[in-house]
DNA sequence: TACATTATGTTATACTATAACAACCGTTTT
DNA sequence: AAAACGGTTGTTATAGTATAACATAATGTA
């Protein structure tokens, strides 16, 4: 592996991402004999385009530019297949979604979102689903799915004051 | 104080838990000199009918019943306002309202939400803030708000296997 | 090829939330 | 009392997000 997760660092080679998070969806698509279609894979490719989530109403445009029905349920279905997947994550408190730089094995961890420049970083943070854990496990609550959405200023945005991008 | 939180104990006395949330949301609107209206004081109410989250729209026939206006604007408008006063939180995964047991301060815990019986109970955890706070500190990330939204089985649906309420 | 399965096209609609402006009401100022 | 003001509510319209339902096309399999 050549790059490890940009995080909030701004000069990262983002083609790298885009790169790698299609090919990693390709292998595991073919592993798991599932079809990575030409919508598909562009409308992940159309999320990774940066570290900002996106609307589902915003990869329409995209869509009918290169030639395919743009009606939402066409890309309400390939974001339903990208996140069984695992290749993308929904931001609930954001109606958005971001692509999963680690689709591997399914998880749920947390995301950092920036209310400056509006990327969001997912946490790969084991002491905040031990802590969950443990705290649901005292009230008997058996956990299936985690959402941990935290909203803040990134490192770039607390020196800028978080007043644009 | 005459009980603690139910958390997901089936057979507390709720009566006593919106007249609590009432009652509480009255002195603290006393205190901080705002006007609990009969529009905004019967939302509460309607909220906390139940410790299932409730969607804004459920609210307005009860609305309409009562006399008032039952547009969307008159539920959301309370629904803000029981919101910067800390009355009731939003859940962001389920579009949902639910009221809050604990509005002397603000605080932005989790919820456990429970698939079988829906119902969702405020998190207390300490452990869990800590360990987002030094996650993201880790990440230079300063935290202004966080939602942890925890979806599972309450130990009354676990035995059922969580196929009803 | 024939058949079943999955994916996509297409139209319509449901659900959630807010914008914009008018009317009302309680309080303060003149 | 009259006028001015700020905050709340009424009302209409619209924006934004997501899914239902059914037709058609593509793909995989026997
Ligand atoms: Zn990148
Ligand atoms: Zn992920
Ligand atoms: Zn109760
Ligand atoms: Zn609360």
């Amino acid at each position: 592996m050549s790059q490890d997760d940009p995080g909030f660092e701004s000069d990262h080679d983002h083609q790298h991402c885009i790169e790698q998070a299609l090919e990693t969806a390709r292998v595991l698509c073919r592993d798991r004999k599932q079809r990575l279609t030409p919508i598909r894979e562009l409308v992940l490719k159309l999320v990774w385009q940066n570290h900002q989530p996106l609307g589902a109403y915003e990869l329409l445009p995209a869509l009918a530019k290169a030639g395919f029905n743009s009606a939402p349920p066409t890309v309400y279905r390939a974001l339903e297949f990208l996140q069984e997947q695992g290749f993308v994550h929904r931001i609930a408190s954001l109606n958005a979604y971001v692509g999963c730089p680690h689709p591997e094995r399914p998880h749920r961890s947390g995301f950092l979102i920036c209310r400056g420049c509006q990327r969001a970083v997912e946490l790969n943070a084991g002491a905040v689903h031990s802590a969950l854990k443990t705290s649901a496990g005292e009230l008997g609550f058996e956990i299936e799915q985690e959402m941990v959405e935290v909203v803040g200023l990134c490192p770039d945005c607390r020196m800028t004051g978080g007043a644009h991008a």
